[in-house]
DNA sequence: CCTATTTATCATAATAGCATGAAGAAATCA
DNA sequence: TGATTTCTTCATGCTATTATGATAAATAGG
């Protein structure tokens, strides 16, 4: 999972949690959850021209959730991050899609670890992730700085 | 997983399944698994000085690995190509490791995927990849060009 | 010794991901 | 109208990944 694709989903889930407001500007968001305030725009916007959110300029303007949380599952929000349109339906041999006849003794525990991944993401939806105490521990500084030095 | 990592289960695999041959030079798995030549072999040096792979030079020289393919997984295999050493133990809702305690209704599921995936790597071994009818079918441009055109 | 083979190493570049900064455009509000 | 706010868009740079190509070093075999 890219990192973009981490920020979008960290600001889909804050936009769930407060999905009652109007608009939450991307300012809000950034300083919220520690992250590049720039970048996150530009993220918010890839999310805005995929129709997942509504944007409104000026003030008091800001990003809101086109639908609500319980519609909106993990894939819809990483979609426009992923780098190739499939997920990764590559057999751990060669490179080229994995066979369903494979006979190879891991194929079948490989396979099925794919399909949770895949239909977690499908069934996992932004109202899942809000729901229960799960505030997550916000002590500044996440989505941290990644480079070397 | 990044390229370089398949890239290296691939050769791994092959070596796997000409264990009973002395030495393979890295351009033949090179053209028979459509790998770009001098990036395998850069690989397969990274592999040598991790202690996987057993190297020779010179005519008849080439890659062997150092153990049997029943003493070697994946984990291995991928150690030196994992860019941060940790298996991304970050939650989905902020960027922080996971507390155990988390509430959210997802986080037990993508734990218990998280925790599948890393079990597979540290338990799953090349002989198993071998066993079977397993051989990939290859037809030639495998691992082919990732470039966008 | 000489040549061919093969790994080891280095220099360089193309691409993508990640990020910063600033200018442009729209909307609100005084 | 004018100033502020906020999204929209563009220009730019850094780093890691993914390669390509060339050279050096070692070994085998004649």
């Amino acid at each position: 999972m890219t990192q973009a694709a981490e920020y979008a989903i960290g600001a889909a889930v804050y936009l769930a949690r407060h999905y009652t407001r109007e608009r939450v500007p991307a300012d809000e968001i950034a300083q919220a959850l520690g992250m590049p305030r720039n970048y996150l725009s530009k993220i918010l916007y890839a999310l805005a021209q995929s129709g997942l959110l509504l944007s409104t300029r000026g003030p008091r303007g800001g990003f809101r959730l086109s639908e609500a949380p319980a519609d909106i599952t993990l894939a819809h929000v990483i979609e426009p991050f992923r780098n190739n349109g499939t997920t990764q339906p590559t057999c751990l041999m060669g490179g080229q899609p994995c066979q369903p006849d494979a006979g190879c003794a891991a194929h079948g525990r490989w396979q099925m670890i794919s399909e949770e991944l895949s239909s977690f993401m499908t069934e996992t939806t932004l109202a899942m992730l809000v729901a229960g105490n799960a505030q997550p521990t916000l002590k500044g500084g996440n989505y941290g700085d990644r480079r070397r030095a």
